[in-house]
DNA sequence: TCTTTTGCTTACAATCCGTTTACAATTTCA
DNA sequence: TGAAATTGTAAACGGATTGTAAGCAAAAGA
């Protein structure tokens, strides 16, 4: 599957540069506008984008028409709202959006409502490959050198995380959190259990790296 | 990765002067200003940095107006304040910066100043380079001339604080608190111990100076 | 309901890691 | 120069960390 298109539509330039460039490091392809009529002219020839970030105060043409044109073409909206943007506004505009993130934002945050968004869409990618190894999302299924193994299914979601995460050393804690939830109480202990299950099943004992006192990196 | 790039607004030349040193030698790009005027002209051509060191006592304009310009083209700032600047204005202008630093600062509080506003803006290099040194904080992977060698966790973060401290002479106190934490008990001599096997596993005989009755110092 | 599967915990062995120690080598400075 | 201080380094100990098998309770499925 071809990379999320993502459009941005930010008036800011140095905003819009951050923007792009972290999108294109997390693997997005993206394509920015830096005011609405330009937007609204891309749009009309390539509706093929996966989501919008979209400033809300706009020179020109504003987020409220902008919005229309998403909505018409399908197109899933994150808002970029600065603190002092007027507040009945924007929250009229938020109700059309799928999700909002307030400026000065942590590009972290953006990349995981981004996630949410399309995963919420249906259009997030759905294999990931390292190495020798696919992971299917949709069809919750994992393939060494094309040969389908089965995992149990907290085998299955810790795997993705890691392959999600592939080449970074991950702490047992952002395991647990990643893929428990937050409000998992047991033992650190229980990441070492199925990571063992996982090596031995896939053949990953040289691919799971174990980082001591850390946690493990899948390697591709 | 390029390297973080910082605009100094000082101007005070001497103090100017010792910034840029040690921030060009901790691998930051930096580019000198000495008055509000220079700055608001050097942020009109090129708003591209990741971080302003801003002097709040200029001579001409003065801090407040090139912290909105700053604001404006979402460039994170630090204050540089001396202990006599008028309290409330002072006060205010902290308001609208990431963190500020009082004069007379140690460089090294400085360094980590700035690290910790560029963590917060997810605009930290996650990849150290010191000759033909790579320490890649997100693998926690270490590699000379290419060859990934490994690590005790231990050494490791050892050689982070010294990768990003490079060029700077680091006691062993210093060490053992960045390192080790501030409520360590144990001998100074752990990190000497520490620092041989770094040395031996990587081959930085010569890159890692022992600075005598101090500590140790990475060189590239 | 009964059986099967799943996931967490525990326990223990094996390994790894960090600190200290001791002594040799080197440096400092009177 | 020469004694004292400082640093390099190998070895060893104790404790921490990790791999893994087994057991048990809860959940899922029949």
């Amino acid at each position: 599957m071809a990379r999320n298109r993502i459009l941005v539509v930010e008036d800011d330039e140095s905003i819009n540069k951050v923007i792009v460039k972290n999108l294109t490091a997390a693997g997005y392809a993206v394509l920015p506008c830096l005011d609405g009529e330009q937007a609204a002219k891309t749009i009309s020839r390539d509706t093929d984008f996966d989501l919008a970030l979209l400033d809300v105060m706009l020179p020109g043409m504003d987020g409220f028409a902008l919005l229309g044109v998403l909505r018409h073409a399908e197109i899933p909206v994150i808002f970029l709202t600065a603190k002092n943007d007027v507040e009945s506004k924007v929250r009229g505009l938020r109700d059309g959006a799928d999700d909002y993130i307030v400026k000065p934002f942590e590009v972290l945050e953006l990349l995981v409502r981004i996630e949410k968004v399309l995963e919420r869409t249906g259009e997030l990618r759905q294999v990931l490959e390292v190495g020798t190894l696919t992971v299917n999302l949709l069809e919750r299924s994992v393939r060494q050198n094309g040969e389908e193994l089965s995992l149990k299914p907290m085998e299955f979601d810790l795997l993705v995380m890691l392959a999600k995460n592939k080449n970074i050393a991950l702490s047992r804690e952002r395991l647990l959190h990643g893929v428990w939830g937050v409000d998992f109480q047991g033992e650190t202990r229980t990441v070492d259990v199925h990571i063992a299950q996982i090596r031995k099943k896939l053949g990953l004992e040289e691919q799971i790296k174990t980082i001591s006192k850390l946690g493990y990196r899948l390697e591709d």
